[in-house]
Parts: structure tokens; C-alpha cells; sequence
DNA sequence: GCGGATCGTGGAGACATCGTGGAGAAGCGG
DNA sequence: CCGCTTCTCCACGATGTCTCCACGATCCGC
């Protein structure tokens, strides 16, 4: 049994493509051009995901995926029409799973459908492959090899290995690093993530475990 | 036989929704709306788990837990509002086992309570190797060596070694030296873990077995 | 492509934390 | 009250860490 998309989106003939993309991707498709619509429609026949455009007439996007949270935990993959509007989108924390950012190919927003969706289905107690953070000990492993961290690597580490694949502002990292919520430049983060690379690099050269995501922040690679 | 956790949460939707989630994890529920019937409840029909909301009408999140540990060594999940105010329960160190905060995904809080069920199965019966800590008797003994300790150093050596491998604050590690709370600087501490030191490595100058964490705290090797 | 923004990096100085010896206070038994 | 142990704190130096800067590389929107 295939699963459901619905694809909110104004411009008609986007979201024409974008359903064409999707089936092609063996799901079933829905769409609406009106955001007001979303939340009632979400109730009456809940999709598997919703592939929100973040512009959208009479109502907001960010309006509706929170509408969508207060009472449903549906999937949500957020499209925009730049990459600035991610940085405030993270700000606002919405609770989106995922963004894309205009112009796409559809053969992306494929990609991160089916990304979410697996996400979403596999149980999240998984973490990071080789990765094992001893939040008790203030150490972490990774494939075996204890990791010689100082404090701040490690609160950063294990901020971000607590939602792997999940993109966080370098002021949401900051948040995580100091709870006495100093006052401290965000460029900082990049010296500790720098570091961090290093010693994770030391073990596994191959692997690009930190991912920096242009103009909004850093994740870990699921 | 599947085991019982109690739910507590006053909003009725939010409440279930987990219930729905975690039955199908296996799990029997019950909820709680109020924080004033959680104690009563625990002692009545003791349940294997307690997941506890932070804001409760009537009773904070943080009263019942406290008063849970008053009688009961149940673990207990606290739901926070915001990332935030998890740095802040962490400082105040209450006695809960894990936290999950707003907004959540059901999977993740089916998630944690998994691994903390599953944490408190597994015996803890764990201890250091060649440290033998006689509680009555206020005496500890490493490799055979019977350790001339005094009063304070004793109760320092017993707190780590509950727990080797997890790092105690130096504050937390106060709260254990002293019964009666009294105001000590953190800078004691440490006086006290170097004579520690000093006795232990007289026994066995080759190991570290207290190790400090920089900026952390203290733990024991395991 | 071009300009502007963002990011990676090395390194230096400021900063925080820790280990230590020892002085004085506080307890405690005689 | 005395002598002893123990505790707490202080001060200093040693060490470890953080933060920021500056420069070049990279990326993005036009």
C-alpha cells in the first residue's frame, strides 16, 4: 500500500509537477492551494506527509504547520522560496521535519520525502551509526574509539546526535552549550564544530559526520 | 507481563495521544491529570514508570517528583516546554532519569522510555574492581588495602562509586558529603579529592582511578 | 561570472579551571 | 583546657579551554 502526500502549494502548475514527481515515486498524491484548508483536511483524511509551501495566500505557512502540531504529528516537509527563510524558520521553531528551498528539482524534493518517510517509520531510538554518547560518563565513542573531547565539543556533539539529521541555528547550538546563556558570538560554534571535525576525522577520515548547511547552521549525518 | 506507565498530563489530547503510542509499544497506560493525585497513585498501584509533565495545574512537575523520591525509586521521564529549561532541571538535579521536550514526537517519548526501562532492568550491581566500600562499617578497602580514610573522604568515595563512570558535580557531590547542606565552597572539594588521591595511590600508584572531568566534575574509573 | 554573504581554519591572547601546600578554624576526646 | 585530627579555605602556579580575529575559500542570488 503506497502512502499519501499532500502537497499544499498556490502555483498550480508547481504543484502539478510535483504530484507527477511523487507518483512517479510510487505515492499517492493530494493537493490544495489554500492553506486555510489544510488543517481540516489533515483531520478527515490524515496523509503520511505534508509538503508545505511556506508562502501561501490568506494563510502562512508557518501558521499552519503549527496548526498541524497542536494535534497532529504528521510528517511535515517545509518548501521555500529562499534560503534566508530557513534561518527564520529555525528561529521560530516550527517543528517542520525538513526544508527545501526554491528553486528545487523535483527529483530533491523527492529525495527528501522518501528521507522523512523512512525517518518517520523506522523507530528514532537509532542515533548515529558507530556513535555512542555517555551522557552520565561526559564521554563519547565513536567506533570504538573513546573521543578525547573538551566540555563544550561534547555538549555540542551531543546536542546535535540528539536529532541526527535535524539542521540546528548556531544560536540553538548555543543554547545547548552554555544553560547560563552567555553572550557569545555565533561564529564561535564554528571553532568548536572545527575542532570537533578533527578529532572525529582522526578516526574516521572518511566520513563527513558534521554537516554544514549554507546560511542556517550545522547537523549530524544520520 | 508488559509494564505500566502512568501518564501525567493535564492536557487531554496530548495525554492520548502518548497513551495511544505507548500501548502499542507494548506498554499498559494510565493518566493523571492533576499533580496533587500522582503521589497517593504511585503508592496505591506502584507503576514501573512515571511520565511526568512539567507543568501541572495545582502542582509543579518538579514537587511530585520530588516527592516521589521521598518514597519511591520509580524512574521517572520528565515533558518540558522548552530545550531550555532542560539545562536548568538538569542543575537542579531532582531525580528524574530523562527528559523529553515541546514539541515531541510520540516515537521519541516511546523512545526514552524504552531505554529507561530498560536501564533499570539491567542490575546495577556493577561496581570498581579492588574497591570494596563497607557502608556500615564507614571503612573502604582497595586491593585488599584497608584505607585509613576520614569521615568526609569516606562518604566522597562512596558517593563516586555508586555510580562509576558518571560524573558528579562538585555541587552534587556536596549535597552527599553533607546530610545537613551546609554552605561549602566547591574549591573543598577538590581539597578533599586530593587526599583521596593521595591515600588511593599509596595503594596503587599506577592507576587514576578519580578522574576530573574539566569543567564537569569528578568520577570514579571503572 | 560578479558581488556579497557565509564558512573553514590557524593561531594568539584572554579566560577558567584544577592541583597543591599550608594556615587557621572547628570538632572531639580526654 | 589541651592536644590531636579533621575540615575549610586561601593563594599561587600550572594547565586546559574558550573566544575571537583575520584571511582565504566557498557558496548563493542576481
Amino acid at each position: 500500500m503506497s502512502e499519501r502526500i499532500l502537497i499544499v502549494e498556490d502555483e498550480p502548475k508547481l504543484a502539478a509537477l510535483l504530484a507527477d514527481y511523487l507518483r512517479a515515486a510510487g505515492y499517492e498524491t493530494a493537493c490544495l492551494a489554500d492553506g486555510l484548508a489544510v488543517a481540516p483536511s489533515v483531520r478527515a483524511h490524515p496523509p503520511d506527509l505534508v509538503l508545505l509551501d511556506l508562502m501561501l495566500p490568506g494563510r502562512d505557512g508557518l501558521d499552519v504547520c503549527r496548526e498541524l502540531r497542536t494535534f497532529s504529528q504528521v510528517p511535515v516537509v517545509m518548501v521555500t522560496a529562499r534560503v534566508e527563510e530557513i534561518d527564520r524558520l529555525l528561529g521560530l521553531e516550527l517543528g517542520a521535519d525538513d526544508y527545501v528551498c526554491k528553486p528545487f528539482s523535483p527529483r530533491e524534493v523527492v529525495a527528501r520525502v522518501r528521507a522523512v518517510l523512512r525517518r518517520a517509520h523506522r523507530p528514532p531510538a537509532d542515533g548515529v551509526p558507530g556513535l555512542v554518547i555517555d551522557d552520565d560518563g561526559y564521554r563519547a565513542i565513536y567506533d570504538g574509539h573513546a573521543l578525547d573531547l573538551t566540555p563544550v565539543e561534547f555538549r555540542l556533539l551531543r546536542a546535535l546526535a540528539a536529532h541526527p539529521g535535524r539542521v540546528f541555528s548556531r544560536d540553538q547550538l548555543l543554547d545547548h552549550l552554555y544553560p547560563d546563556h552567555r553572550v557569545v558570538t555565533d561564529r564561535t560554534v564554528d571553532s568548536h564544530v572545527k575542532n570537533l571535525r578533527r578529532k572525529l576525522e582522526q578516526v574516521r577520515p572518511d566520513r563527513e559526520l558534521i554537516r554544514s548547511i549554507y546560511g542556517v547552521g550545522y547537523k549530524l549525518e544520520e
